[in-house]
DNA sequence: TGAATGAATAATGTATTCAAAGTAGTCCCC
DNA sequence: GGGGACTACTTTGAATACATTATTCATTCA
């Protein structure tokens, strides 16, 4: 029989002592894609803040705790790194990347940019049902938001940030589809990258959203490309601005450091 | 190539006494890197058009061809899929990105738009030392650019692509210093991954890359914001254009061999 | 006492091996 | 003669093995 895979994690006696990786379990692992799959673990770890800025990536350590080789592992680093969450310094391995509130705010300022160029388009493009499809998307999205803002039923309330998240990612996913290939390809690098979707909605800056997305409907639906621009990049500049205040708020810019520096 | 700017050679000024010491820099091959530099070899194959849109890179033959195994070939082509200059299939391998004249000029657009932010804050950031580089760096771009035009030695034109090409480049590289850290390392990736510096010179349209450099520069000397982010995005797509239409008349879109294809 | 040196240890980068999925080509049946 | 299924070969993805470099830690010398 040789080497099975299936027997190299086989002492499940010893308790994991160092691990920093928390357990996973593989929903369906499929071959050709485990790469990707370590890739948003992992990306999960840091954009939770699970795993604090600067901190070493333990290659080993990670493989262990998904039960696949570092082969993966490697090839999942190197996206990450590319995607400027993972510092990758030759011979010294992996650090997740020092992120400074500046950068998220500057993170999303080229959001903003690259974002209200898709508007733009969009407000010369969209066609009919297009616009009504974001009419729609809108009225809901400030529905929901009504309904967390007007004390409604706390059990509910828990799941009002999920919902709003889908709405306003269903929002500008219309808008971006307006724009070419690559544009849309660098939106969705760009979303990706940053710990936007995890805190954007958990308070109440919705609001503010709620009329940044008026504002940018508006000159959508009015053909304006220019307000349409306008709006989307002030919308954006913004939400970087709450984004980066709530992350410094939950420490997510605090330095995990190397070796042993646990404590304090 | 030269081309190696050493990621982030920061703070290494920390005492050391050892520092006096002269560097080694081993010619030959350095363990480490091996994986930087199968992306440099394969991304000049594929922006200088040598391997054709669409073809199918078969990772045995490169690593043959490069004398390594394909442990670094595949986190090369990982680094170039996330380049977007080659498209990685799960189980069927990789194949340079089919890219059309619309992606580039729809990339340039990008470029533009992410070098216009950095040109608006230069020109609210860029103080007196750094105008005047970019003044001089323009004086000596235009003197350049009317060598060529003025039918000089033909000896000496034949420099001038590279000439120009390095000048361009300061020109750019002085603007976007005064943008945060973030906006740099994008504006860096998206003029890596395109076949932008290989032709931009080639052709005489660097006339009009002196007129649009004098509007930026204009506008940034006046302290105009609005006006410099303008200038650079009218440039860049000016440039995009240029570069699309000059890459179609190098035969750069057409398919080469890859599944199910070509076959004349 | 403290820094420097060198061995022991750990982790990284690369090569090699192995199993599974893809591809091509042939043969058989209709 | 054409189409589908089967087999043999190729190539990929992942695991393991090996070589080299970083790091740790104890020891020595100033």
């Amino acid at each position: 029989m040789g080497s099975n895979p299936s027997q190299q994690a086989d002492d499940r006696g010893t308790v994991e002592r160092r691990s920093r990786y928390p357990e996973y379990s593989p929903s369906s692992r499929r071959r050709g894609v485990l790469g990707q799959e370590v890739v948003d673990y992992v990306r999960e770890l840091i954009l939770t803040g699970t795993l604090r800025s600067g901190e070493k990536i333990d290659q080993q350590a990670l493989g262990e705790a998904l039960e696949v080789s570092r082969s993966p592992i490697r090839e999942a680093l190197v996206v990450l790194s590319r995607e400027g969450l993972v510092e990758l310094i030759p011979r010294r391995g992996a650090a997740v990347a020092r992120l400074s509130p500046e950068d998220i705010i500057d993170h999303y300022a080229l959001f903003g940019v690259v974002a209200g160029r898709a508007a733009a388009l969009a407000a010369e493009n969209l066609d009919a049902d297009g616009i009504a499809d974001l009419r729609a998307v809108h009225a809901r999205f400030l529905e929901v938001g009504d309904t967390v803002s007007g004390g409604a039923d706390p059990e509910d309330a828990s799941l009002v940030p999920a919902v709003l998240q889908q709405l306003n990612h269903d929002f500008h996913r219309i808008i971006n589809l307006s724009a070419p290939g690559r544009t849309r390809w660098l939106l969705r690098h760009l979303e990706h990258s940053v710990p936007t979707s995890y805190y954007e909605f958990a308070n109440g800056w919705n609001r503010a959203a709620v009329d940044h997305h008026a504002a940018i409907l508006d000159a959508i639906a009015d053909g304006d490309p220019e307000g349409a621009r306008r709006a989307m990049e002030s919308h954006l500049l913004a939400s970087g601005e709450a984004a980066a205040a709530e992350l410094v708020t939950r420490g997510f810019f605090d330095v995990g450091a190397g070796p042993e520096e646990g404590a304090v």
